[in-house]
DNA sequence: TAGATTGTTAATCGATTAACAATC
DNA sequence: TAGATTGTTAATCGATTAACAATC
């Protein structure tokens, strides 16, 4: 583990990891551009964060896919597996209307939608629909603004539908780069870098005694 | 509305107007280093964010809250009420195991937990156990990472348990300021500051003729 | 008045990006 | 070689915070 690594650069190596994951069958070397272009990102960024973790590419064929998984791998993961466990994801729904009922803003969550359900419920208020309605109830109800949290498989082809029914932002909680017309405003929060940056810095804070000498001394 | 204003600074608006809500029966003015210490934010940061939407404060009194209330409404909020949707939340947990899985991170999901779930249920190899059997499973699993996602009232209760049963780390989603032990590392997403984000800049596209021409004349 | 707070500018800090020498 | 890419420094950009004159 590497300590003293930016947060921004913790959870980028988080997505550079699963990018490269994701292609490491078919390639086995990639240009700092093109994993910047994964991740909609600039290439300069991509040489730097490497950089910081040491990890060196051959000028010509660029980073080789396994190695630098493995090395992303040494430098933000614990030497054991850490466990993570949620608590209540499902409610978040229903607990964001009751804020924008209470803050007196002019937002309204007008319905929920499930993916393996398929009567519709009601619940404190706010109707729960079969994702198969979803097109549907954005048109009647006019509804603006999409907060996604769906597989990686399904996400690209519901934002597709949502945003021809007329949604006009997204928040993208399903670590999937959506492709999207300009004019639609989209808000990525990748929850999978998110804990993976948690794990480094809780890892951090457990090997304190070296770490915080380090700074010290940078400082 | 007021254009141009910063991502971060609507992101503390909402805030400001979730916390100014919380307090308006009890009180009628706030100085800016009371608002920046119930936000855990520098008190500059308060009257920075303050002087973008052009709302003034008596130098004695501080800010009246009820006025600012409304401010912030008129400064970020659209002319009509927008509608939110919500799709799939409650897969998250399943969704996150199965990315650890395929990335080669040194994580697993250990647990999810529900709150009105009392029969243990797997879905998808994940074990979803009633919150009441929380701290023994964190305990026996030794979780160290918990994504808390439940109603404002239950949230700091959860986590004083999580914590005394051994999470090293959070991942709060709760809209709460949670109170813990510094060695305690806390990452906080505020989902309702993050919609009411995307609601400003959806309608900002909106009004865009305005917005537009003044951008360019700063420029 | 003395003391405290606002409004605002300037300084600082950190993150992003441009630029380019070194390299093959 | 000519051209492309890395590794790294410097410049830029934006966000945060310190500082303080103005005010009551």
């Amino acid at each position: 583990m590497i300590n003293n690594l930016p947060q921004k650069t913790v959870e980028r190596l988080s997505l550079y990891r699963r990018a490269l994951v994701s292609i490491s069958d078919e390639k086995e070397n990639i240009h700092s551009h093109r994993l910047a272009h994964m991740l909609k990102i600039n290439p300069a960024h991509v040489r730097r964060d490497l950089m910081l973790i040491g990890f060196q590419g051959d000028i010509h064929k660029g980073y080789d896919i396994k190695e630098l998984i493995d090395y992303i791998g040494k430098a933000i993961d614990c030497n054991y597996t850490q466990k993570v466990a949620f608590v209540g994801i499902g409610e978040i729904g229903r607990q964001v209307e009751r804020h924008f009922e209470l803050s007196g803003t002019k937002l309204k969550v007008a319905a929920t939608f499930k993916l393996e359900e398929d009567r519709t419920r009601n619940v404190d208020g706010v109707k729960c629909y079969s994702v198969s309605k979803m097109v549907t109830v954005i048109k009647k109800e006019n509804v603006e603004i999409l907060v996604l949290a769906v597989p990686p498989k399904e996400a690209q082809k519901i934002a597709d539908k949502a945003i021809a029914a007329g949604i006009k932002g997204i928040l993208n909680f399903s670590s999937v780069y959506l492709k999207a017309p300009k004019n639609i405003y989209i808000d990525n929060f990748d929850i999978v870098a998110t804990v993976e940056k948690l794990a480094y810095f809780t890892n951090k804070e457990f090997c304190k005694t070296e770490g915080d000498e380090l700074k010290k001394e940078t400082k």
